[in-house]
DNA sequence: CTGTATCCTTAAAGATACTG
DNA sequence: CAGTATCTTTAAGGATACAG
């Protein structure tokens, strides 16, 4: 036997938020989705992937409540919910680390708010200020199991010695 | 024929990265690793996966210089490497965003900074301030082909239409 | 134009057994 | 403990043809 783990099983809000995105190729349609494309062909053209695929991928959105599918029944327009929207400063967190990991640092596309000017990288902080990720700590939250809260104490605990 | 796309030719940091990752469950070895994991058999524990699939994402990881392998040979410890911390705030947004949507508000857990203060939502911000998603515009940056800066001009001209 | 329906091929996931 | 080696099953991706 051989079903695919469910990864929402998890206890974790990531792996939550993997399953309900699904894949990178709905990723992509929802970078797509905030470029302001909205037709079938538009995305199919634009990512290069089969129309079966994105057929499949468009559904599971919807599904999701990430897209809403509306208008005509025979030439549909998709638009982000949103849920959908609330995605974007994760996808372009995303982006920003391929732009300086993947890309060299020669961003394909920039991010900016109306007038032109870039966005900022997207960044850690709590009530004292900016982080840097080795100052990031986990306890576990309202939704956590026994066996989750467990794990975190002891990893954290492992940490600090 | 039917050899899998190569996301990593689309010209985009986006799907560059999602390249590098690899896929969800690169992403939930990465956030054990945030959590404090080191050893093969506490990924396993933890997420479920199998030996083989946990083996080739470590090595995967290894090889996009995500992760480190040190010590031992015979017992090694995986680590994050500059590359691989950098995928925080990334990882953060997507897991609140999770949180928000997926887990209804009750995160299994949370991250904070070291005095137990919690992170605030990773947000949009030029440097005007904070931006809504809809704020939001894209232009061609300068790794951009002529294809992608096209398509980028095309959609915005439309979106203000 | 926006899909559905097939077909085909491959890769991914998982279980299990085994090794140093 | 940390894998490797197999084996099996299933899903995923892609190409193409066709339909409303």
């Amino acid at each position: 036997m051989t079903a695919k783990t469910d990864l929402a099983k998890l206890n974790c809000s990531l792996a939550r938020a993997l399953a309900a995105v699904g894949d990178s190729w709905s990723m992509l349609i929802a970078r797509d989705a905030f470029l302001g494309a909205r037709r079938f062909g538009e995305f199919q053209a634009s990512l290069g992937i089969a129309k079966n695929i994105l057929a499949a991928r468009l559904a599971h959105l919807v599904g999701h409540g990430i897209l809403e599918r509306s208008g005509p029944v025979r030439r549909p327009h998709y638009a982000l919910t949103q849920k959908g929207e609330a995605l974007l400063p994760a996808l372009l967190a995303f982006m920003q680390w391929g732009d300086r990991w993947q890309s060299a640092n020669r961003p394909p596309m920039l991010a900016t708010d109306a007038d032109g000017n870039p966005l900022a990288l997207l960044a850690l902080r709590s009530a004292e200020g900016r982080l840097a990720p080795q100052q990031v700590r986990f306890q576990p939250g309202p939704g956590a199991t026994k066996r989750t809260g467990a794990y975190i104490k002891f990893m954290q605990a492992r940490k600090r010695s």
